[in-house]
DNA sequence: AATAAAGTCAACAGCGCTGTTGAAATTATT
DNA sequence: AATAATTTCAACAGCGCTGTTGACTTTATT
């Protein structure tokens, strides 16, 4: 039994929140913009303009840093997409999601590129659904979920080149918009499916946990 | 003046080219597969299967390996692509290119995502040379040039995750035979332009040497 | 068989990053 | 003003990678 039973919170716990929250996006930028293996903890730190050993004191390693972060932009990910149930759906989510936030498109690059099998997975399990939802879907001759996918991965590619300052600025709405538009009319034309579609969301989810890292 | 004027190339020149080419070899895998930066000279010489040391007698750094790596691929690059004139050329070309050579792919995508403004450049350069190239063309409706290259590089991207066997073993050749007629058909739509493309090939090559290299 | 080119091996210093420690300096809260 | 939480700072050992060096071994060629 402790020795405090209803301790109270102590002191000065206003400014300890703040700098994790601080180190946390930082990290979030550094990882969207370099890869998540390419982020050091003293790039982190100095980035939130705090020492490199108070980061330290909020996580016990660099890779549990990094794991917070890559936690963090899965769950978001998962919730901008919210269980789509149509190809229409689908498509409008994921491209709001990768044009409102950049660092998204620009870490699944990263695990995309990065060779682990778990992102292809995810990736060839996404393209499979897409299939499945635009299967019954009027498109025009010869284009097909795989092309789609094409397009879409080409896109955030493209997109996520672009500085922050550049893409904040750009009119990426109304791009979306546009792109949006014409894939329904290439994929959709006209009639949508309703199908629904389970368990897309999880296999959108970036991989989690790097390497050792004990408790 | 030296002091062997007529020198006579003197003994076991063999093993040393082999060697070299060994390890440009060995370097070109693991520069596509993991980025231009993640590659060390230990990875180079075992995969080469020598020693560290030999390797070091051929390069004088761990950058000028890598960067000779990097300007024989850009080379093979601009000599697969062979002066495009027209945009069907040019899809021929790049889907051509980058289906045969996995490693192209990759490494086109490892320098893009690696926040190198160059080949950002680069690529800014060829959607301009593909909008040129695509204006006249009785392009499907609200298709237009942007799409057609998030689809290349989509494409290229999407390729490139597969393994060195399934890209060998897989019907890549089909796939894009059959990628180069939907393309030419959604983009070009029976009437071909027969512009002139200047230099086009020169926009498409990666940036060269990296960092510091005397010498 | 002689010989010189080339490869191997072990060791070294240097560097940057990781993660830890202990002491000193701040600072929010009471 | 007192105090405890928190941050900062300097220093340290450990590790992996870079390049270098010197001694040695192997081997193609003559």
């Amino acid at each position: 039994m402790p020795d405090t039973p209803h301790a109270p919170p102590r002191r000065r716990r206003r400014d300890f929140d703040r700098n994790r929250e601080r180190l946390l996006v930082a990290a979030r930028h550094l990882v969207a913009e370099h890869g998540p293996e390419a982020v050091t903890v003293s790039d982190v730190a100095h980035q939130a303009g705090l020492n490199r050993t108070t980061a330290y004191q909020h996580f016990r390693t660099r890779d549990q840093l990094v794991a917070a972060v890559l936690e963090a932009m899965g769950d978001e990910l998962q919730a901008g997409l919210e269980e789509p149930r149509s190809a229409a759906e689908l498509i409008d989510g994921m491209t709001r999601v990768f044009s409102e936030q950049r660092e998204l498109a620009r870490l699944s690059l990263h695990l995309l590129m990065s060779g682990d099998p778990l992102p292809r997975r995810s990736w060839e399990r996404f393209v499979a659904h897409l299939r499945k939802l635009t299967s019954g879907s009027r498109a025009q001759e010869g284009v097909d979920a795989e092309m789609l996918a094409h397009i879409l991965v080409g896109t955030w590619l493209v997109w996520s080149l672009r500085s922050r300052a550049e893409y904040d600025e750009a009119e990426v709405g109304p791009a979306t918009e546009r792109l949006t538009r014409e894939l329904k009319r290439l994929f959709l034309y006209g009639l949508f499916r309703r199908d629904r579609m389970p368990d897309l969301v999880a296999s959108l989810q970036p991989h989690r946990g790097r390497k050792k890292a004990e408790s």
